[in-house]
DNA sequence: TCCTGTGAAATCTTTCACAGCT
DNA sequence: AGCTGTGAAAGATTTCACAGGA
């Protein structure tokens, strides 16, 4: 949240930020982001406040990264495809350097700059230095999939499929179900 | 989230549930789970658990979820069109009641079971009982249509924009940026 | 015996308020 | 004067533990 902020605040404006300033831009209050940022160490100047360009690498650091992180995609429907073309990926250093999908007419196709291969080969990806998957197929395969990934050392999966995934605790899963973030709304109606 | 486990619950299987088995598939504690459902009110029976299609209804209706939500979907690109194809929000009682895009290349074809309009006609919307809107358009113009939305007395936005939103207070902006979410992943590896 | 509902305790998070540096 | 960094206070959430109904 921090990164996406600073990417707001070029530094031709001004070199420095204070707490406030991005307190306001994320509605949220001062003290809260001073004692967020504290946490990765103290690297504000008094008086002045942050300097833009260093407080973006610590962030970036304190979140690994700082190095560019593969990823690999699995299930290139229209939301896998939307996915790829998102530019946000690239603005926080990752990549997509594998696809993988099911359907026939699908593989070898070109997404973005990789090739889509045939799920059944997914295990492929152990040979790569891939720490990280998209998971954009269907809630009845994500399980399936999920244990292939976990089997391939992968240690962190998005997972977009409305349902919950097992893994071993040393894998982080983090899931997004839109209809989930949709149905909180009516409520505030 | 309570909902969706609910799904995972087919009452043929067994009319009730307990606390422990909802913990369980949602990787939660079971005194949170009777504490956020007794927030709704006490419909539980003690040495029994919850009844699946009551507890169903009653949180439905907690969530204003029992009657169809009307939802205008805003922005028909790559990912607009796949949230429309996406089960979950039939499920949650969502109907995308209108569309509209700002490319001509789209407007006028059918997306779902309406017709995609010009966005510079989004204020038609006006004479629609619609209260909520998804925004999958660029970060660029996410503010400007948010604008129109809230002009139009939209009470809830779904921003898939990666961009921080200025509404009055009285409208509820949920932000999704998938990129953000990945972001902490790579903390954990 | 099993499981809910709920006060009380424990824990976690946010906000305050101010010392101290520029 | 302006803004950070941080203990302490306030507030919110989670967990415990158990009374009590089925």
């Amino acid at each position: 949240m921090y990164l996406r902020a600073l990417s707001f605040m070029p530094e031709q404006d001004s070199e420095y930020v204070s707490s406030k300033d991005i307190a306001d831009l994320l509605h949220i209050h001062s003290p809260q982001v001073r004692k967020d940022l504290s946490y990765f160490g103290a690297f504000g100047t008094r008086g002045t406040g942050y300097k833009i360009s260093d407080l973006r690498k610590h962030v970036r650091k304190a979140l690994k990264l700082d190095v560019v992180q593969k990823a690999v995609l699995v299930g290139v429907g229209k939301l896998g495809t939307a996915l790829t073309s998102y530019p946000g990926f690239k603005m926080y250093g990752f990549d997509i350097a594998a696809a993988y999908d099911a359907s026939e007419k699908r593989i070898g196709k070109k997404i973005g700059s990789v090739i889509i291969e045939d799920v059944a080969k997914l295990e492929n990806i152990k040979n790569e230095d891939i720490k990280l998957a998209i998971l954009a197929v269907p809630a009845e395969n994500a399980q399936n999939i999920a244990d292939i990934l976990v089997a391939c050392g992968i240690k962190g999966i998005l997972n977009l499929a409305p349902c919950y995934l097992k893994v071993p605790k040393r894998v982080k899963v983090i899931t997004i179900d839109i209809a989930v973030e949709l149905s909180v709304l009516p409520y505030y109606t």
